[in-house]
DNA sequence: AATGGAGTTCCATATTATGAAACAATCGGA
DNA sequence: TCCGATTGTTTCATAATATGGAACTCCATT
Protein backbone atom coordinates (compact mmCIF):
# COMPACT_ATOMS: atom_id res chain seq x y z
CA UNK A 1 0.00 0.00 0.00
CA UNK A 2 1.55 3.11 -0.82
CA UNK A 3 1.46 5.85 1.83
CA UNK A 4 1.18 9.47 0.55
CA UNK A 5 0.69 10.58 3.65
CA UNK A 6 -3.57 10.95 3.96
CA UNK A 7 -4.87 7.39 4.65
CA UNK A 8 -6.72 8.96 7.60
CA UNK A 9 -8.03 11.74 5.79
CA UNK A 10 -8.95 9.37 2.79
CA UNK A 11 -10.69 6.51 5.22
CA UNK A 12 -12.95 9.62 6.80
CA UNK A 13 -13.41 11.10 3.52
CA UNK A 14 -15.09 7.51 1.97
CA UNK A 15 -17.09 7.71 4.79
CA UNK A 16 -17.97 11.38 4.20
CA UNK A 17 -18.79 10.46 1.15
CA UNK A 18 -21.07 7.71 1.42
CA UNK A 19 -23.23 9.90 3.68
CA UNK A 20 -23.51 13.03 1.38
CA UNK A 21 -24.45 10.90 -1.52
CA UNK A 22 -26.84 8.60 0.10
CA UNK A 23 -28.80 11.84 1.20
CA UNK A 24 -30.73 10.06 3.36
CA UNK A 25 -30.12 9.75 7.65
CA UNK A 26 -27.31 6.58 7.23
CA UNK A 27 -26.95 4.59 10.13
CA UNK A 28 -23.10 3.64 11.85
CA UNK A 29 -23.37 -0.14 11.06
CA UNK A 30 -24.40 0.82 7.20
CA UNK A 31 -21.22 2.92 7.22
CA UNK A 32 -19.50 0.35 8.72
CA UNK A 33 -20.16 -2.41 7.18
CA UNK A 34 -19.86 -0.22 3.41
CA UNK A 35 -16.61 1.42 4.57
CA UNK A 36 -14.85 -2.34 4.64
CA UNK A 37 -13.16 -0.24 8.36
CA UNK A 38 -12.93 -1.97 11.83
CA UNK A 39 -15.45 -0.43 14.43
CA UNK A 40 -13.08 1.36 16.37
CA UNK A 41 -11.84 2.91 12.88
CA UNK A 42 -14.89 3.92 11.84
CA UNK A 43 -15.92 5.37 14.73
CA UNK A 44 -13.14 7.90 15.71
CA UNK A 45 -13.15 9.18 11.86
CA UNK A 46 -17.19 9.65 12.08
CA UNK A 47 -16.81 11.18 15.25
CA UNK A 48 -14.04 13.89 14.27
CA UNK A 49 -16.00 14.40 10.97
CA UNK A 50 -19.46 15.21 13.72
CA UNK A 51 -16.75 17.56 15.35
CA UNK A 52 -15.88 19.47 12.30
CA UNK A 53 -19.50 19.52 11.15
CA UNK A 54 -18.92 17.45 8.23
CA UNK A 55 -21.31 15.51 9.59
CA UNK A 56 -24.22 15.28 12.45
CA UNK A 57 -26.23 12.60 13.85
CA UNK A 58 -29.83 12.67 13.62
CA UNK A 59 -31.98 11.76 16.54
CA UNK A 60 -31.52 7.96 16.21
CA UNK A 61 -28.12 8.24 15.97
CA UNK A 62 -27.98 7.86 11.80
CA UNK A 63 -25.69 10.11 10.25
CA UNK A 64 -26.44 13.36 8.14
CA UNK A 65 -24.62 15.99 6.16
CA UNK A 66 -23.49 18.37 8.90
CA UNK A 67 -23.89 22.32 8.92
CA UNK A 68 -20.92 23.06 6.58
CA UNK A 69 -22.90 21.38 3.89
CA UNK A 70 -25.63 23.41 4.73
CA UNK A 71 -23.61 26.54 4.77
CA UNK A 72 -22.43 26.03 1.53
CA UNK A 73 -26.56 24.90 0.09
CA UNK A 74 -27.53 28.06 1.77
CA UNK A 75 -25.47 30.24 -0.44
CA UNK A 76 -25.77 28.44 -3.78
CA UNK A 77 -28.22 28.25 -6.37
CA UNK A 78 -29.58 24.55 -7.07
CA UNK A 79 -29.42 24.78 -10.22
CA UNK A 80 -26.09 26.65 -10.99
CA UNK A 81 -24.56 22.91 -8.45
CA UNK A 82 -26.44 21.35 -11.47
CA UNK A 83 -24.90 23.20 -14.01
CA UNK A 84 -21.30 22.97 -12.06
CA UNK A 85 -21.34 19.14 -11.47
CA UNK A 86 -22.57 18.60 -15.56
CA UNK A 87 -20.06 21.19 -16.97
CA UNK A 88 -17.32 18.45 -17.49
CA UNK A 89 -19.85 16.52 -19.39
CA UNK A 90 -21.10 18.85 -21.38
CA UNK A 91 -17.48 19.90 -22.37
CA UNK A 92 -17.54 16.04 -23.40
CA UNK A 93 -20.26 15.82 -25.74
CA UNK A 94 -19.06 19.67 -27.10
CA UNK A 95 -15.19 17.82 -27.82
CA UNK A 96 -17.22 14.74 -29.31
CA UNK A 97 -19.43 16.57 -32.02
CA UNK A 98 -18.06 19.99 -32.24
CA UNK A 99 -21.47 21.53 -31.76
CA UNK A 100 -23.33 23.33 -29.33
CA UNK A 101 -24.35 21.85 -26.06
CA UNK A 102 -27.28 23.19 -23.45
CA UNK A 103 -28.28 21.97 -20.40
CA UNK A 104 -31.86 23.44 -19.87
CA UNK A 105 -34.51 23.19 -16.48
CA UNK A 106 -38.41 23.55 -16.65
CA UNK A 107 -39.50 27.26 -14.78
CA UNK A 108 -43.04 27.62 -14.93
CA UNK A 109 -44.48 26.66 -18.83
CA UNK A 110 -40.63 27.43 -20.53
CA UNK A 111 -37.58 26.33 -20.87
CA UNK A 112 -34.21 28.35 -19.04
CA UNK A 113 -30.86 27.06 -20.01
CA UNK A 114 -28.77 26.83 -17.20
CA UNK A 115 -25.31 26.07 -18.76
CA UNK A 116 -23.94 25.95 -22.49
CA UNK A 117 -20.88 25.10 -23.98
CA UNK A 118 -20.16 27.22 -27.42
CA UNK A 119 -19.69 25.18 -31.14
CA UNK A 120 -16.51 24.66 -32.25
CA UNK A 121 -17.59 25.63 -35.77
CA UNK A 122 -17.48 29.56 -36.98
CA UNK A 123 -21.25 28.83 -37.69
CA UNK A 124 -22.82 27.73 -34.56
CA UNK A 125 -25.99 28.17 -32.13
CA UNK A 126 -26.16 31.87 -30.23
CA UNK A 127 -25.84 31.87 -27.10
CA UNK A 128 -29.14 30.65 -25.59
CA UNK A 129 -28.46 30.99 -21.67
CA UNK A 130 -30.81 34.16 -21.51
CA UNK A 131 -33.06 33.37 -24.12
CA UNK A 132 -36.96 31.90 -23.56
CA UNK A 133 -38.11 30.26 -26.46
CA UNK A 134 -41.67 28.19 -26.68
CA UNK A 135 -40.74 24.30 -25.42
CA UNK A 136 -42.84 22.68 -28.29
CA UNK A 137 -40.29 24.23 -30.67
CA UNK A 138 -37.21 23.23 -29.16
CA UNK A 139 -36.08 19.13 -28.96
CA UNK A 140 -34.93 20.07 -24.88
CA UNK A 141 -38.76 21.38 -24.27
CA UNK A 142 -40.08 18.17 -25.94
CA UNK A 143 -38.14 16.20 -23.61
CA UNK A 144 -39.35 18.37 -20.89
CA UNK A 145 -43.04 17.48 -22.19
CA UNK A 146 -42.34 14.09 -22.38
CA UNK A 147 -40.99 13.17 -19.05
CA UNK A 148 -43.54 15.02 -17.26
CA UNK A 149 -41.07 18.19 -16.47
CA UNK A 150 -43.36 19.92 -18.04
CA UNK A 151 -46.97 20.17 -18.48
CA UNK A 152 -48.20 19.28 -21.46
CA UNK A 153 -50.16 22.92 -23.41
CA UNK A 154 -53.80 22.50 -24.99
CA UNK A 155 -55.02 23.56 -27.88
CA UNK A 156 -53.08 25.60 -30.64
CA UNK A 157 -49.51 26.24 -30.76
CA UNK A 158 -47.54 29.08 -32.05
CA UNK A 159 -45.66 27.92 -35.17
CA UNK A 160 -42.47 29.72 -35.33
CA UNK A 161 -41.18 28.40 -38.52
CA UNK A 162 -43.50 26.39 -40.96
CA UNK A 163 -41.98 22.66 -39.53
CA UNK A 164 -42.93 23.71 -35.50
CA UNK A 165 -45.37 21.73 -34.37
CA UNK A 166 -49.00 23.19 -34.73
CA UNK A 167 -51.41 21.73 -32.52
CA UNK A 168 -51.20 19.80 -28.93
CA UNK A 169 -52.17 16.87 -30.88
CA UNK A 170 -48.77 16.58 -32.52
CA UNK A 171 -46.86 17.01 -29.73
CA UNK A 172 -48.76 14.56 -27.58
CA UNK A 173 -48.29 12.08 -30.39
CA UNK A 174 -44.54 12.60 -30.37
CA UNK A 175 -44.37 12.51 -26.55
CA UNK A 176 -44.39 8.25 -26.72
CA UNK A 177 -42.10 8.10 -29.51
CA UNK A 178 -39.89 10.24 -27.16
CA UNK A 179 -40.16 8.35 -24.17
CA UNK A 180 -39.54 4.92 -26.19
CA UNK A 181 -36.35 5.86 -27.74
CA UNK A 182 -35.12 8.08 -24.51
CA UNK A 183 -34.61 11.28 -26.80
CA UNK A 184 -36.24 13.93 -28.38
CA UNK A 185 -35.13 15.87 -31.91
CA UNK A 186 -36.16 19.27 -33.88
CA UNK A 187 -35.95 19.33 -37.42
CA UNK A 188 -36.28 23.56 -38.23
CA UNK A 189 -38.51 24.03 -36.16
CA UNK A 190 -37.70 26.70 -34.00
CA UNK A 191 -35.53 28.49 -36.96
CA UNK A 192 -34.65 27.58 -40.72
CA UNK A 193 -31.61 25.88 -40.64
CA UNK A 194 -31.47 24.98 -36.95
CA UNK A 195 -31.30 21.49 -35.51
CA UNK A 196 -31.48 19.67 -32.08
CA UNK A 197 -31.69 16.61 -29.81
CA UNK A 198 -31.63 16.25 -26.29
CA UNK A 199 -32.27 13.55 -23.50
CA UNK A 200 -33.23 13.45 -20.52
CA UNK A 201 -31.57 14.26 -16.98
CA UNK A 202 -33.03 12.65 -13.76
CA UNK A 203 -32.32 14.27 -10.65
CA UNK A 204 -31.99 12.36 -6.74
CA UNK A 205 -35.71 10.93 -6.50
CA UNK A 206 -35.70 9.83 -10.15
CA UNK A 207 -37.77 12.16 -11.77
CA UNK A 208 -36.47 14.20 -14.66
CA UNK A 209 -35.28 17.69 -13.34
CA UNK A 210 -33.50 18.63 -16.42
CA UNK A 211 -32.85 17.81 -20.47
CA UNK A 212 -29.59 17.89 -22.25
CA UNK A 213 -28.66 19.08 -25.68
CA UNK A 214 -27.06 20.04 -28.61
CA UNK A 215 -27.79 21.97 -31.56
CA UNK A 216 -26.31 23.28 -34.92
CA UNK A 217 -26.96 23.97 -38.49
CA UNK A 218 -29.49 21.66 -39.99
CA UNK A 219 -26.81 21.12 -43.13
CA UNK A 220 -24.41 19.74 -40.39
CA UNK A 221 -26.86 18.16 -37.95
CA UNK A 222 -29.53 15.86 -40.34
CA UNK A 223 -27.91 13.22 -40.84
CA UNK A 224 -26.70 12.31 -37.39
CA UNK A 225 -29.62 13.08 -35.23
CA UNK A 226 -30.10 9.19 -34.70
CA UNK A 227 -26.42 8.79 -33.74
CA UNK A 228 -27.01 12.40 -31.34
CA UNK A 229 -30.03 11.03 -29.64
CA UNK A 230 -28.30 7.66 -28.11
CA UNK A 231 -25.41 9.68 -27.76
CA UNK A 232 -26.88 12.30 -25.62
CA UNK A 233 -29.47 9.68 -24.05
CA UNK A 234 -25.88 8.27 -22.56
CA UNK A 235 -24.62 10.98 -21.18
CA UNK A 236 -27.43 12.29 -19.52
CA UNK A 237 -27.27 8.58 -17.53
CA UNK A 238 -24.45 9.73 -16.69
CA UNK A 239 -25.12 13.36 -15.20
CA UNK A 240 -28.25 11.45 -13.65
CA UNK A 241 -25.68 8.93 -11.88
CA UNK A 242 -24.00 11.43 -10.44
CA UNK A 243 -27.39 13.32 -9.22
CA UNK A 244 -28.48 10.27 -7.77
CA UNK A 245 -28.84 9.08 -4.26
CA UNK A 246 -26.84 5.92 -3.91
CA UNK A 247 -27.01 3.48 -0.78
CA UNK A 248 -27.48 -0.38 -0.48
CA UNK A 249 -31.45 -0.53 -1.19
CA UNK A 250 -31.39 1.53 -4.03
CA UNK A 251 -27.80 0.15 -5.53
CA UNK A 252 -25.74 1.85 -7.94
CA UNK A 253 -26.60 0.51 -11.48
CA UNK B 1 -1.76 17.25 23.43
CA UNK B 2 -4.43 14.78 23.32
CA UNK B 3 -4.57 11.84 20.88
CA UNK B 4 -7.73 11.31 19.99
CA UNK B 5 -6.77 9.74 17.04
CA UNK B 6 -8.13 12.05 14.25
CA UNK B 7 -5.56 14.52 14.15
CA UNK B 8 -4.99 14.40 10.32
CA UNK B 9 -8.98 14.51 9.73
CA UNK B 10 -9.15 17.74 11.96
CA UNK B 11 -6.57 19.00 10.47
CA UNK B 12 -7.83 18.37 6.88
CA UNK B 13 -11.43 19.55 8.19
CA UNK B 14 -9.82 23.17 9.33
CA UNK B 15 -8.53 23.49 5.93
CA UNK B 16 -11.57 22.72 4.34
CA UNK B 17 -13.38 24.77 6.50
CA UNK B 18 -11.70 27.80 5.74
CA UNK B 19 -12.31 27.51 2.43
CA UNK B 20 -15.85 26.61 2.26
CA UNK B 21 -16.72 29.72 4.90
CA UNK B 22 -14.12 31.90 2.42
CA UNK B 23 -16.67 30.78 -0.25
CA UNK B 24 -14.42 32.51 -2.59
CA UNK B 25 -11.23 31.21 -4.10
CA UNK B 26 -8.41 30.25 -1.56
CA UNK B 27 -4.62 30.37 -2.50
CA UNK B 28 -2.35 27.75 -0.74
CA UNK B 29 -0.53 30.02 0.97
CA UNK B 30 -3.15 31.73 2.49
CA UNK B 31 -4.33 28.60 4.02
CA UNK B 32 -0.82 27.59 4.79
CA UNK B 33 -0.71 30.75 6.77
CA UNK B 34 -4.32 30.66 8.58
CA UNK B 35 -3.70 26.51 9.71
CA UNK B 36 -0.65 27.52 10.94
CA UNK B 37 0.29 24.03 9.66
CA UNK B 38 4.02 23.38 7.68
CA UNK B 39 3.84 23.67 3.99
CA UNK B 40 4.37 20.21 3.88
CA UNK B 41 1.35 19.32 5.67
CA UNK B 42 -0.90 21.35 4.59
CA UNK B 43 0.23 20.56 0.74
CA UNK B 44 -0.44 16.64 1.47
CA UNK B 45 -3.85 17.98 3.21
CA UNK B 46 -5.32 19.78 0.61
CA UNK B 47 -4.01 17.45 -2.37
CA UNK B 48 -6.03 14.66 -0.03
CA UNK B 49 -9.05 16.78 0.14
CA UNK B 50 -8.67 17.48 -3.86
CA UNK B 51 -8.78 14.04 -4.68
CA UNK B 52 -11.62 13.18 -2.40
CA UNK B 53 -13.70 15.91 -4.15
CA UNK B 54 -14.33 17.49 -1.17
CA UNK B 55 -12.10 20.81 -2.99
CA UNK B 56 -11.13 21.67 -6.34
CA UNK B 57 -8.22 23.91 -7.75
CA UNK B 58 -8.99 26.83 -10.09
CA UNK B 59 -7.19 27.82 -13.08
CA UNK B 60 -5.14 29.98 -10.63
CA UNK B 61 -4.12 27.03 -8.52
CA UNK B 62 -6.56 28.19 -5.62
CA UNK B 63 -9.16 26.11 -3.59
CA UNK B 64 -12.55 26.23 -3.39
CA UNK B 65 -15.41 23.69 -2.67
CA UNK B 66 -15.57 20.46 -4.66
CA UNK B 67 -18.11 18.66 -5.97
CA UNK B 68 -19.41 16.67 -2.79
CA UNK B 69 -20.82 20.42 -1.88
CA UNK B 70 -22.16 21.06 -4.83
CA UNK B 71 -24.06 17.87 -5.39
CA UNK B 72 -25.66 18.63 -2.06
CA UNK B 73 -26.26 22.26 -2.78
CA UNK B 74 -28.17 21.06 -6.26
CA UNK B 75 -30.08 18.74 -4.21
CA UNK B 76 -31.18 21.26 -1.60
CA UNK B 77 -33.37 24.55 -1.37
CA UNK B 78 -31.04 26.95 -0.08
CA UNK B 79 -33.98 28.68 2.19
CA UNK B 80 -34.23 25.43 4.04
CA UNK B 81 -30.74 25.40 4.72
CA UNK B 82 -30.71 28.80 6.04
CA UNK B 83 -33.58 27.41 8.40
CA UNK B 84 -31.64 24.32 9.02
CA UNK B 85 -28.52 26.23 10.36
CA UNK B 86 -31.05 28.70 11.74
CA UNK B 87 -33.05 26.10 13.76
CA UNK B 88 -30.67 26.57 17.39
CA UNK B 89 -30.76 30.45 16.88
CA UNK B 90 -34.93 30.17 16.81
CA UNK B 91 -34.56 27.15 20.00
CA UNK B 92 -32.68 29.55 21.46
CA UNK B 93 -34.90 32.68 21.09
CA UNK B 94 -38.05 30.48 21.94
CA UNK B 95 -36.35 29.18 25.14
CA UNK B 96 -35.52 32.72 26.05
CA UNK B 97 -38.92 34.40 25.26
CA UNK B 98 -41.18 31.48 25.31
CA UNK B 99 -43.47 32.70 22.51
CA UNK B 100 -43.19 31.94 18.65
CA UNK B 101 -40.54 32.57 16.65
CA UNK B 102 -40.17 32.69 13.19
CA UNK B 103 -37.83 33.21 10.37
CA UNK B 104 -39.11 34.56 6.88
CA UNK B 105 -37.46 35.73 3.74
CA UNK B 106 -39.31 37.93 0.97
CA UNK B 107 -40.76 36.56 -1.92
CA UNK B 108 -41.81 38.49 -4.94
CA UNK B 109 -43.81 41.06 -3.01
CA UNK B 110 -45.02 39.18 0.15
CA UNK B 111 -43.17 37.61 3.04
CA UNK B 112 -42.84 33.70 3.46
CA UNK B 113 -41.88 31.98 6.41
CA UNK B 114 -39.52 29.61 6.14
CA UNK B 115 -38.65 28.35 9.92
CA UNK B 116 -40.95 28.08 13.27
CA UNK B 117 -40.37 27.45 16.78
CA UNK B 118 -43.93 27.34 19.02
CA UNK B 119 -44.59 29.28 21.56
CA UNK B 120 -44.65 27.03 25.11
CA UNK B 121 -47.54 29.06 25.85
CA UNK B 122 -51.33 27.54 25.67
CA UNK B 123 -51.94 31.13 23.85
CA UNK B 124 -49.52 31.16 20.89
CA UNK B 125 -49.26 32.54 17.16
CA UNK B 126 -50.35 30.00 14.80
CA UNK B 127 -48.26 28.09 12.78
CA UNK B 128 -47.73 30.56 10.02
CA UNK B 129 -45.62 28.42 7.89
CA UNK B 130 -48.26 28.31 4.80
CA UNK B 131 -49.81 31.96 5.50
CA UNK B 132 -48.79 34.86 3.71
CA UNK B 133 -50.19 38.27 5.13
CA UNK B 134 -49.40 41.43 3.94
CA UNK B 135 -45.77 42.67 4.22
CA UNK B 136 -46.76 46.08 5.79
CA UNK B 137 -48.80 44.49 8.52
CA UNK B 138 -45.80 42.39 10.12
CA UNK B 139 -43.13 42.72 11.85
CA UNK B 140 -41.27 40.77 9.54
CA UNK B 141 -42.41 42.51 6.49
CA UNK B 142 -41.82 45.95 8.07
CA UNK B 143 -37.50 44.90 8.10
CA UNK B 144 -37.75 43.66 5.12
CA UNK B 145 -39.12 46.78 3.38
CA UNK B 146 -36.42 48.96 6.10
CA UNK B 147 -33.46 47.06 4.55
CA UNK B 148 -34.30 46.82 0.95
CA UNK B 149 -35.31 43.12 0.71
CA UNK B 150 -38.79 44.07 -0.49
CA UNK B 151 -39.68 47.17 -2.92
CA UNK B 152 -41.54 49.41 -0.83
CA UNK B 153 -45.18 49.53 -2.03
CA UNK B 154 -46.92 53.15 -2.96
CA UNK B 155 -50.47 54.28 -2.05
CA UNK B 156 -52.79 53.52 0.52
CA UNK B 157 -52.58 49.92 2.33
CA UNK B 158 -54.79 47.59 3.18
CA UNK B 159 -55.70 47.52 6.55
CA UNK B 160 -56.36 44.51 8.19
CA UNK B 161 -57.16 46.33 11.81
CA UNK B 162 -57.67 49.98 12.82
CA UNK B 163 -54.05 50.06 14.02
CA UNK B 164 -52.32 49.25 10.51
CA UNK B 165 -50.55 51.56 8.13
CA UNK B 166 -52.84 53.10 5.98
CA UNK B 167 -50.55 54.81 3.71
CA UNK B 168 -46.98 53.88 2.00
CA UNK B 169 -45.73 57.43 3.65
CA UNK B 170 -46.67 55.66 7.25
CA UNK B 171 -44.81 52.68 6.03
CA UNK B 172 -41.34 55.08 4.94
CA UNK B 173 -41.39 57.30 7.86
CA UNK B 174 -41.25 53.89 9.97
CA UNK B 175 -38.72 52.59 7.95
CA UNK B 176 -36.50 55.23 8.93
CA UNK B 177 -36.51 54.16 12.41
CA UNK B 178 -36.03 50.76 12.25
CA UNK B 179 -33.02 51.42 9.71
CA UNK B 180 -31.75 53.40 12.96
CA UNK B 181 -32.60 51.02 15.50
CA UNK B 182 -31.91 48.11 13.85
CA UNK B 183 -35.69 46.27 14.71
CA UNK B 184 -39.67 46.63 13.82
CA UNK B 185 -42.30 45.99 16.32
CA UNK B 186 -46.50 45.93 15.03
CA UNK B 187 -48.84 46.61 18.04
CA UNK B 188 -51.74 45.15 16.28
CA UNK B 189 -51.58 45.60 13.50
CA UNK B 190 -52.02 42.53 11.86
CA UNK B 191 -54.42 40.87 13.97
CA UNK B 192 -56.11 42.91 17.60
CA UNK B 193 -54.46 41.08 20.48
CA UNK B 194 -51.26 40.23 18.33
CA UNK B 195 -47.56 41.95 18.68
CA UNK B 196 -44.74 41.18 17.03
CA UNK B 197 -40.54 42.35 16.80
CA UNK B 198 -38.50 41.58 13.96
CA UNK B 199 -34.49 41.81 13.12
CA UNK B 200 -32.67 41.64 9.73
CA UNK B 201 -30.39 38.79 8.88
CA UNK B 202 -27.92 39.19 6.68
CA UNK B 203 -26.83 36.80 3.46
CA UNK B 204 -23.03 36.22 2.34
CA UNK B 205 -22.89 39.38 0.43
CA UNK B 206 -23.86 41.88 2.64
CA UNK B 207 -27.86 42.25 1.93
CA UNK B 208 -30.40 41.23 3.96
CA UNK B 209 -31.94 38.46 3.01
CA UNK B 210 -34.24 37.18 5.70
CA UNK B 211 -36.21 38.75 9.26
CA UNK B 212 -36.38 36.91 12.39
CA UNK B 213 -38.96 37.24 14.97
CA UNK B 214 -40.62 37.09 17.67
CA UNK B 215 -44.86 37.33 17.61
CA UNK B 216 -47.27 37.04 21.06
CA UNK B 217 -50.31 38.29 22.78
CA UNK B 218 -50.32 42.03 23.18
CA UNK B 219 -50.61 41.29 26.84
CA UNK B 220 -47.70 39.61 27.23
CA UNK B 221 -45.60 41.60 24.70
CA UNK B 222 -46.80 44.77 24.59
CA UNK B 223 -44.05 46.06 28.01
CA UNK B 224 -41.14 43.45 26.47
CA UNK B 225 -40.98 45.44 22.95
CA UNK B 226 -37.71 47.16 23.84
CA UNK B 227 -36.11 44.51 24.95
CA UNK B 228 -37.19 42.01 22.35
CA UNK B 229 -35.98 43.86 19.77
CA UNK B 230 -32.49 44.25 20.75
CA UNK B 231 -32.63 40.52 21.61
CA UNK B 232 -33.91 39.74 18.17
CA UNK B 233 -31.18 41.78 16.54
CA UNK B 234 -28.21 40.16 18.77
CA UNK B 235 -29.32 36.67 17.29
CA UNK B 236 -29.88 38.45 13.63
CA UNK B 237 -26.20 39.27 14.07
CA UNK B 238 -25.54 35.89 15.52
CA UNK B 239 -27.06 33.86 12.41
CA UNK B 240 -26.07 36.66 10.02
CA UNK B 241 -21.73 35.70 11.01
CA UNK B 242 -22.89 32.03 10.81
CA UNK B 243 -23.64 32.90 6.64
CA UNK B 244 -21.19 35.88 6.37
CA UNK B 245 -18.14 34.45 4.35
CA UNK B 246 -14.97 34.40 6.43
CA UNK B 247 -11.82 35.02 4.96
CA UNK B 248 -8.90 37.60 5.96
CA UNK B 249 -9.85 40.91 4.10
CA UNK B 250 -13.39 41.04 5.59
CA UNK B 251 -12.51 38.66 9.05
CA UNK B 252 -14.48 37.91 11.50
CA UNK B 253 -15.79 40.90 13.35
C1' DA C 1 -32.15 -14.06 32.62
C1' DA C 2 -29.69 -14.81 28.55
C1' DT C 3 -28.38 -13.56 24.08
C1' DG C 4 -27.30 -10.86 20.20
C1' DG C 5 -26.77 -6.47 17.99
C1' DA C 6 -25.38 -1.61 17.85
C1' DG C 7 -22.02 1.35 19.09
C1' DT C 8 -17.99 3.07 22.17
C1' DT C 9 -13.61 2.94 24.54
C1' DC C 10 -9.07 1.10 25.64
C1' DC C 11 -4.31 0.45 24.61
C1' DA C 12 -0.10 -2.13 22.69
C1' DT C 13 2.09 -1.51 18.63
C1' DA C 14 2.46 -1.23 13.70
C1' DT C 15 2.10 2.20 10.63
C1' DT C 16 1.58 6.61 9.24
C1' DA C 17 1.79 11.74 9.34
C1' DT C 18 4.93 15.05 10.26
C1' DG C 19 7.92 19.00 9.08
C1' DA C 20 12.65 20.61 7.91
C1' DA C 21 15.16 20.72 4.04
C1' DA C 22 15.75 20.53 -0.67
C1' DC C 23 13.82 21.36 -4.84
C1' DA C 24 11.21 23.41 -8.97
C1' DA C 25 8.70 26.94 -11.22
C1' DT C 26 7.33 31.53 -11.63
C1' DC C 27 7.33 36.39 -10.98
C1' DG C 28 8.94 40.99 -10.27
C1' DG C 29 12.49 44.29 -9.94
C1' DA C 30 16.98 45.99 -11.11
C1' DT D 1 19.10 39.09 -18.64
C1' DC D 2 19.93 38.07 -14.00
C1' DC D 3 18.84 37.52 -9.35
C1' DG D 4 16.19 37.18 -5.32
C1' DA D 5 11.82 36.29 -3.46
C1' DT D 6 7.71 33.83 -3.45
C1' DT D 7 4.72 30.00 -4.24
C1' DG D 8 4.09 25.38 -4.13
C1' DT D 9 5.85 20.32 -4.23
C1' DT D 10 8.55 16.37 -2.89
C1' DT D 11 11.66 13.67 0.04
C1' DC D 12 12.56 10.95 4.02
C1' DA D 13 14.19 10.12 8.97
C1' DT D 14 11.68 9.72 12.84
C1' DA D 15 8.38 11.15 16.27
C1' DA D 16 3.79 10.72 16.83
C1' DT D 17 -0.37 8.96 15.69
C1' DA D 18 -4.00 5.82 13.80
C1' DT D 19 -5.01 1.31 13.97
C1' DG D 20 -7.99 -2.69 15.19
C1' DG D 21 -8.83 -6.58 18.36
C1' DA D 22 -10.69 -7.02 22.65
C1' DA D 23 -13.43 -5.54 26.20
C1' DC D 24 -17.08 -2.93 27.37
C1' DT D 25 -21.89 -0.56 27.69
C1' DC D 26 -26.54 -0.26 26.52
C1' DC D 27 -30.67 -1.93 24.61
C1' DA D 28 -34.05 -4.96 22.44
C1' DT D 29 -35.70 -9.46 21.90
C1' DT D 30 -36.67 -14.05 23.23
Amino acid sequence: MTNNGAQAVDRAAQLLTLVVQADEPISFTELYEDSGLARSTTSRLLAALETNHLLERDANGAYRSGALFALYAARHDPWSQVARLADSILRDIGAETGETVNLAIPSGDTVVQIAQVDSTYMLGARDWMQVTVPAHCSALGKVLYAFDALALPSGRLEQLTAHSLSTSDELTSQVATIRRVGYAVTREELEIGLDAAAAPVYGSNGDVIAALGVSGPSTRMRDNLDELGPLLRKHGDALSQLLRRRNRTKGVA
